[in-house]
DNA sequence: GGAAGGGATTGATCGGCGTCAAGAAAGGTG
DNA sequence: CACCTTTCTTGACGCCGATCAATCCCTTCC
């Protein structure tokens, strides 16, 4: 069975090897630091989860039951309170680990920000391979550093924020994460930083207000502002068009000349 | 030679055991998942550190050169910018590990909240020990997604919460952190949820505003309607009483009647 | 291609938190 | 204890972002 990218459109083989010049997938977390025999091993025990764009992947309060690795997609993960208040608290990305495998039950929810392909593992399997290949965790451990500090650079923003800065953060983190690289291929090439979501942009307006601490009415404000200063441009309800990621940059940092 | 903690007042000896029943310190994060061999190399390797309150740890920029784990005290995290914005992005406990081995320079600075106390590795000791002792690295893993948790439920006090309940949530989290378990000897007993810190809260207001996104006059606001309510009672710049922690758990959640 | 429905935009208004400024405690020092 | 510095509190005021409500415009489903 093949599988598509809904993001980048490329096509993922069943052996859990991507191969996409736009994202950079070109091996899976769970596949660096495992030797051969570990691959083989992985791949025995994995078996693969397509999730559309939407759909929930894990609900908070739920028994955790296997974790695993994003092939491909969007993720988003989402903190909800009692009256029903909502932060989206990570974006997860290709190539990224998901799952709380040390939790007894998920301590919040992930919902397929865009069609979403999984390479998954029970528990068991989980920590037989991780018993058993070393470097495996320590891929994992360095993943799971680099999402905490992306965490605690994100705690920044919703702290001490504007929200035009906030916005203007959004921009660059998207464009950094799924614009940039070596690829784009289907996008424009980075002229003065320039890089356009044509309809494929990752996240709603709603989304975008749970992901930056505020109501979607604001995110539409700034937009409007972003536009009138010729930085961005948007076409339909996810379309983004950044001519200037320097200045969007700047404006993230409140470094305005 | 002999280091106190200043938060608990036990004395910590140099073989990198602790014997705190109010922080629950007995084994440190460095010893769990250790061998007794690994144990005799970690003590080998090892050096400590002593910080006095208000030291910095590490600085963000500066060229990454060791890692550790806290024996004893709180340290806090702070990301800032450009323009002098400051936002605490973790408060770290004793027997947490203190570190970004994986990055060049570090991404944050470190401070020490009250007296700390540190066991420190050369990134290359860190990474003996890491290979040679499987246990180890799981035991990081653990930490590191425990606190990647607990950053995300932060992000959604930043993003979400009120000030009112924001001060909650903050009461909340130190009660839990350094009120409760089996400990809090020199406090008063869970009277109701009755906690107190006669004057040593690791965090002065303006530490407290900038761990809750907020100024530290809405801190000082919020804490006068806390108090107007009877949920609590402050004494001097660092003394705190919660005679509610039940209530102000509900108010932090807005969970109220 | 047209209609239905959901998402996004825009406007008007309100309130919570930030800002600025003054004064009061607290804590440290000789 | 008296003095000085730092930290915290309190007040007055303004603004940013939330709220409420109406309209627009994409999307999709006939």
């Amino acid at each position: 069975m093949t599988i598509k990218c809904a993001v980048h459109r490329h096509s993922a083989s069943r052996t859990g090897k991507l191969d996409c010049a736009y994202c950079g997938v070109r091996e899976t977390a769970a596949c660096r630091g495992l030797s051969e025999a570990g691959q083989s091993e992985a791949n025995a025990v994995s078996y693969r989860k397509a999730v559309r764009q939407g759909g929930v992947i894990l609900r908070e309060g739920d028994p955790v039951a296997w974790c695993g690795v994003i092939m491909s997609g969007v993720v988003k993960l989402v903190k909800t309170s009692s009256d029903g208040r909502q932060q989206i608290v990570g974006l997860q990305f290709g190539t990224e680990f998901l799952g709380q495998p040390f939790e007894q039950s998920w301590r919040l929810s992930a919902e397929a920000a865009t069609d979403v392909d999984l390479c998954c593992f029970s528990l068991g399997a989980f920590d037989g391979l991780r018993g058993r290949n070393p470097g495996f965790e320590g891929a994992l451990l360095k993943d799971a550093m680099a999402s905490l500090d992306a965490a605690r650079d994100w705690m920044f923003v919703l702290g001490r924020k504007t929200a035009e800065e906030k916005l203007a953060s959004f921009l660059v983190f998207i464009a950094e994460r799924l614009g940039s690289g070596q690829a784009a291929v289907k996008y424009e090439p980075p002229l003065a930083g320039g890089i356009a979501f044509d309809g494929d942009l990752p996240l709603s307006r709603t989304e975008i207000s749970q992901f930056l601490g505020l109501r979607i009415e604001t995110v539409s404000r700034q937009f409007k502002k972003l536009k009138s200063l010729g930085l961005v441009d948007t076409s339909g309800n996810r379309g983004i068009r950044i001519f200037n990621l320097k200045r969007l940059r700047e404006l993230s940092e409140s470094e305005l000349a």
